[in-house]
DNA sequence: GTCTATAAGGGGATAGAC
DNA sequence: GTCTATCCCCTTATAGAC
């Protein structure tokens, strides 16, 4: 039989991943500064100085940590619907991205806590590359929808899609704040309406 | 003359208020992770024990700073512009918001860093009084300009407010990330236009 | 009433045992 | 190659000196 994970003498790899599953859950429950080494190391059920063999360094978790989380994050946006209407298709775009932090708030509170501690610590190139990412799947699904429904955007795709992304993201995260359901369905719908005024007749 | 601030036995009152400079100074600098007692002990040139004689624990010391840090801030969105063009008034008043955390990146950072923390932590209700004043504030905005322009708006003007708010936030911290002005300042003019757009003649 | 000296605990990291 | 025992620093908090 398959050895428990916890038992002695594993390889390095399979450390790492259960490391990395354990510091997911110490994160979702107990926040960012919650994170430690040794928290880590006891949800794993493994000494303490088997997070150094490991890892070498606290901040190589929390880099690899949002490596892994954020792998196919940008994908969310991609899953576009298939409707003419451009109004609808926003909405439903944008409601998607509330839906997905409605069904895990904790997971999602603790990958912005871990995205915004990265920044000013080190590694600021996995955020980075994270919102180009979803920039550029938003401008395509635009141009998607403005193609399909016969309407032209009246400014740069470029720009429309940095206030839907800015603006989805002010609305999430004041979802997550208040938790206000009612309030943050209206702002989408009302962020899709006022988008979707943004395009003109071809 | 009067005695320097540092110098022994000064009231608890004065105390209280040079540690409080001296917190905002080390939370400008070093962010919340760097915000310990000790650091703030340093900052003001007193000995460490003094802090907990002054402020009994460290929640206080958070409490009291975004106390005093928040009392004030709604009426940034009050300060309305006097103009008929309701695109115009939202445009200014939304750049405004970034303006003045571009004027001061580190004092508005440190701000949502501290009352990030606190809503896990302890006393929420700053924070959530807080954005009610601003909601107020908005909305307010909202049915003067549109009232000023002879126009009305087409969704409740409560829903209006919430993305208003939500919408700006998200602006502001996507600049307060990637510091870039352009971009802000398309998503700034871009929102406005398209909020703009959710009000129709009356 | 104001402050100093000290305590008690938890943090990340490492040298070296197996 | 894998892991354990240990280190030393920095944290908040308190007891009691002035």
């Amino acid at each position: 039989m398959t050895p428990s994970s916890s038992g002695a003498h594993r390889s390095a790899d399979e450390r790492r991943a259960q490391l990395l599953d354990a510091a997911l859950d110490v994160l979702r429950e107990h926040g960012l500064a919650g994170l430690t080494t040794r928290a880590v190391t006891a949800r794993a059920g493994v000494t303490h100085g088997i997070f150094h063999y490991v890892f070498g360094s606290k901040a190589a978790l929390v880099r690899a940590l949002i490596d892994r989380e954020l792998t196919g994050a940008a994908a969310a946006w991609g899953a576009a619907t298939a409707t003419d209407d451009l109004e609808t298709a926003l909405r439903q775009a944008v409601r998607a991205q509330l839906d997905i932090v409605r069904a895990d708030p904790g997971h999602q509170a603790a990958l912005f806590e871990l995205i915004r501690a990265a920044r000013d610590d080190a590694d600021v190139s996995a955020a980075e590359w994270e919102r180009r990412q979803y920039l550029a799947e938003i401008e395509r699904q635009l141009v998607s929808w403005s193609d399909r429904g016969g309407v032209t955007w009246d400014a740069p795709v470029e720009h429309v899609a940095a206030l839907v992304l800015s603006a989805t993201d002010g609305v999430v995260q004041t979802w997550v704040a208040d938790h206000d359901d009612a309030r943050a369905d209206a702002s989408a719908d009302l962020l899709a309406r006022a988008v979707a005024s943004l395009a003109r007749p071809a």
